[in-house]
DNA sequence: GTATGATTAAAACATGCGTTTGAAACTGCT
DNA sequence: AGCAGTTTCAAACGCATGTTTTAATCATAC
């Protein structure tokens, strides 16, 4: 695992997989840019896909993990949460790894896109795998902090991942703080709107007044459950 | 053109490269599932890149016609427009191109995207060329409503943009109207909050994508011009 | 020092790709 | 009918791919 050839075709492979593409990326060029002969990808990780898996999961982790641990401490310093830092603490990892500056985990959110548009069984697996607990301890985060429970939340956060992804694909150069503050603004100014205006919105956009409805779905509600619990839970399988 | 041939070529491309990605997808998979010969593909396009060039131009070409009548509409009917019927313009006719069920141009979303993770020159340069005139409409558009000038609007529409493009590729039901509004209050509630705390926004001023290189701070407001006539001009060219 | 297992190296393999070819089939016109 | 131009067809070409194979090299324990 920490051997030197696999970790040179992880790291070269992450990196032609993220401009390149998954299919028009060669074993072939990898190997020969890693410095490593062909037949080592096949050797150590089995094939071309299992390479594209391992490439993934690595970083994937690492977000995670940092995610998660932005999030518990804007848990632990007020209850309920402040919206600006549950998003922050979403938003400002990811963007970090997506500056090509930032080392290792540079380039990864433009991989992450690239395997979302292909459309691999096996890659979308991954990705709701390890997504979607997050996502859950998020959406729970995001909930506590509006103080109460919209209906089309997961929708909303769907607009913040894409957002965030395009941006981070976009994002090239060092305005990450600056580029995360404004989503950060932007993204907290949606969800606020949201949360203070009926679900069932009628045909027109304009006002404000807030009928906080309850909730016909009580799918949502039975989701709220001890946050801090559900955390470390996440936390602990992430930084195993 | 309007040869049966090439058309069938056409929506069975554009169908398999929404669902496959360009790579994955073969000339052979194409051609049998369109019943027309292997050959045809060359005979009558010429390559597979002209191919996946042809499909792209055809359905762009709609998206941004339908945009900007839309547009129209909205700047006719109040000034300075409303927000929402401007954010509206944009988002809707998107959202409706994506839903499988919505005959021809269904899918092309899901292709954008594709073409955006394919880090081919010559697609960036089609939807570059094609989409920078839609942009900077619709960009003058929001300034106008917003009354303000917002000195990092660029970069809250790409959040829109991502937003939208993450959404259409997510959205396969019948929910396009609810989705459409949903993302509409959102984005706008971003705008409009961004636009009323511009003072927090810090010097270093990301480069704009898009277009051709634009000085920092002073460019944004020379932009701003007879919209009217700059938007009759962009209809006239898409719809010839 | 040598035997054993893990790693690397070079070459070949099988397959599928986009494209080309040249003849057949079809079209419309005189 | 007969010809010219266009379109279809089956077959093949050249090439690049992922993978496998077989031998060489290295590391390590006895």
């Amino acid at each position: 695992m920490t051997d030197s050839t696999s970790l040179r075709i992880l790291d070269t492979a992450e990196r032609l997989f993220a401009d390149q593409g998954f299919h028009a990326t060669t074993l072939r060029q990898i190997t020969r840019e890693a410095g490593v002969n062909l037949a080592a990808v096949n050797y150590h990780l089995g094939s071309k896909d299992a390479l594209i898996l391992a490439v993934f999961q690595r970083r994937m982790d690492t977000l995670n993990s940092e995610r998660l641990a932005r999030l518990k401490e804007a848990l632990s310093d007020s209850d309920p949460p402040q919206l600006e830092r549950v998003l922050e603490a979403f938003i400002h990892p990811a963007l970090r790894m997506s500056t090509r500056s930032s080392g290792d985990g540079g380039r990864f959110m433009r991989l992450l896109m690239r395997a979302w548009a292909e459309n691999s069984t096996q890659l979308h697996g991954v990705i709701r795998r390890q997504y979607s607990h997050v996502m859950r301890t998020f959406a729970d985060a995001v909930r506590r902090s509006l103080q109460t429970v919209p209906s089309d939340l997961r929708q909303q956060l769907d607009f913040l991942i894409g957002a965030l992804t395009y941006t981070m694909a976009e994002t090239d150069d060092e305005s990450v703080e600056q580029t995360a503050e404004s989503l950060v603004r932007f993204a907290c100014a949606g969800l606020r709107r949201s949360a203070t205006q009926n679900d069932r919105a009628p045909a027109s956009y304009g006002r404000a007044e807030g009928d906080s409805e309850e909730s016909p779905n009580s799918s949502q509600k039975s989701e709220i459950q001890s946050i801090e619990t559900h955390l470390q839970e996440k936390l602990e399988e992430n930084t195993a």
